[in-house]
RNA sequence: GUGGGUAUAGCUCAGUUGGUUAGAGCGCCGGUUUGUGGUACCGGAGGUCGGGGGUUCGAAUCCCCUUACCCACCCCA
């Protein structure tokens, strides 16, 4: 076949290829994920891809409606491939929380797809980390999610990052007394874009799109262009909802949040509260989060959440209210990416046993298999090649560590350590290797 | 979905007003005498210039279409 009959190999817009360095980076980051998550006693579920079109449409508001990939299956059922992981787990909770029983911890760790235009850091495949806690209306939860997504960032080793957080009760509390309860949505979205587009611009749209008079604007910016020392913030916050009951309680739950959060140890610097962030998803009802990078705010918010009243209303009589936020596994790595924090290895074992004798075959697989059952992760190379080559293969995927043992060894029943990144070698006898070796990896800079 | 930009080797990019066999750095493979990689030196492979069509004696270079990526809007992880 010549090469113009070849069809050519590529992958859809906003579709990836993962390479092994990107695909270890990733796999690292959702085992972090996983590791925090189940430290909180959050415990792992998993749900289709596809579901009806009807219990994932009308849920996310027209735009994910829109954003949602759907066709008809072999049999002409209407499908749709689910476009976060909160609907499907509504979907989820109404099935099954009977057996499951409140309240009810879960993570999930899984793809999504949405069909909308690709950017830096989005994609139309894309990994989302959810952990969320239903059946409670605790506040208590509230805070938990908060110090999971604290834990989470820390574990991933960034230090300087900010967990944003409002409540949408101060919100409504407003617009309640300002009588725009039912313009919500487009008054929300509005606010959202203060950071980014300054509050004439959002005054403006505030009139375009929900009919809102300049007094009107003029409060709501006042409640939502708050700065300064946090006592004081909820001080003002607490004057301008006077006499609505929801945005009163809402100050108290920001209170409450805020204080206890401080006192379980997250430093006032990682937690900061901002009353423009309200987040586009229309089930949101109380506490919200959103999750910036201090050396790259511009990628946007890389975890975020919030909590809501009901998840699942529109498919059970239950009441189900809860709290969860969402890892953007895919967003935070593009992040890591452009900042540099990304591991190069493209090696996942920690010890390279060149293979150096080559009449010896069965002595290195006997090595190899002793110190896998010690818990080791050994790559053995397939030929016997001449030492050096072997080594710069080693050398380039990144492993950490080289076992050499040629024909002096294995007559010596010695073998030599190497530390790769420093040339280091030390010979020890074969029988203490794999207690020598996970010395050498635990005394490595990680 | 709308508007703007980009597309040349695995990667980052050169390529003069359209003119012969399209270049560099890095990477990759091999070598610098047989048991030790990352540095140095030598050599090599690799591109129908994103794809398709058009203008021209002649196109990487000009025009149209298409696809992907980047940026903005929108929305969001």
């Amino acid at each position: 076949m010549s090469n113009s009959n070849k069809i050519q190999p590529r992958t859809l817009k906003g579709f990836r290829d993962f390479l092994p360095d990107a695909a270890i980076a990733r796999e690292s980051l959702m085992d972090t994920a996983r590791e925090v998550y189940r430290s909180y006693g959050f415990v792992p579920i998993d749900t289709p891809v596809l579901e009806y079109l009807e219990v994932l449409t009308g849920k996310g508001g027209e735009e994910s409606d829109k954003q949602m990939y759907r066709f008809q299956d072999g049999g002409g059922r209407d499908v749709g491939m689910r476009f976060d992981l909160t609907v499907p787990f509504a979907r989820f909770c109404a099935q099954h929380i009977g057996q499951l029983g409140t309240p009810f911890k879960r993570y999930h760790i899984a793809p999504v797809w949405r069909a909308e235009n690709t950017q830096r850091g989005r994609y139309r495949e894309f990994m989302q980390c959810d952990f969320d806690t239903i059946g409670t209306e605790s506040l208590n939860s509230d805070v938990e999610t908060l110090l999971v997504i604290h834990d989470l960032f820390l574990a991933l080793g960034f230090e300087g990052f900010q967990i944003r957080i409002n409540n949408r009760k101060v919100l409504s509390g407003l617009l309640e007394r300002l009588g725009l309860a039912d313009k919500a949505t487009p008054v929300l979205r509005a606010i959202d874009k203060l950071d980014k587009i300054g509050p004439e611009k959002v005054a403006e749209e505030l009139t375009r799109s929900a009919g809102t008079t300049d007094e009107q604007n003029e409060r709501v910016l006042a409640l939502t262009s708050l700065q300064g020392e946090r006592d004081q913030m909820l001080d003002e916050l607490q004057k301008l909802v006077a006499g609505s009951e929801t945005g009163e309680l809402g100050v108290q739950e920001l209170r409450g949040v805020l204080q206890m959060a401080k006192a379980a140890g997250v430093p006032d610097s990682r937690v900061r509260l901002d009353v423009s962030i309200a987040r586009g998803l229309d089930y949101y009802t109380g506490t919200i989060f959103e999750t910036f990078l201090d050396e790259l705010p511009s990628i946007g918010s890389v975890c975020s959440g919030g909590r809501y009243d009901n998840l699942a209303e529109v498919y059970t009589k239950q009441r189900l209210p809860g709290v969860g936020a969402s890892l953007g596994v895919d967003r935070l790595l593009a992040a890591m990416e452009e900042l540099g924090r990304v591991d190069k290895r493209t090696s996942i074992a920690d010890v390279f046993v060149p293979l150096f004798a080559a009449d010896r075959m069965e002595n290195y697989l006997g090595l190899c298999a002793d110190l896998r059952k010690a818990g080791l992760r050994v790559e053995l190379y397939p030929e016997a090649k001449k030492l050096g080559a072997q080594l710069k293969y080693a050398d380039r995927r990144g492993f950490p560590l080289a076992v050499v043992v040629g024909d002096d060894e294995w007559e010596a029943q010695e073998a030599q350590i190497k530390l790769l990144a420093s040339g280091e070698t030390r010979k020890v006898p074969i029988k203490d290797l794999a207690t020598a070796l996970r010395e050498a990896l635990a005394s490595l800079p990680a």
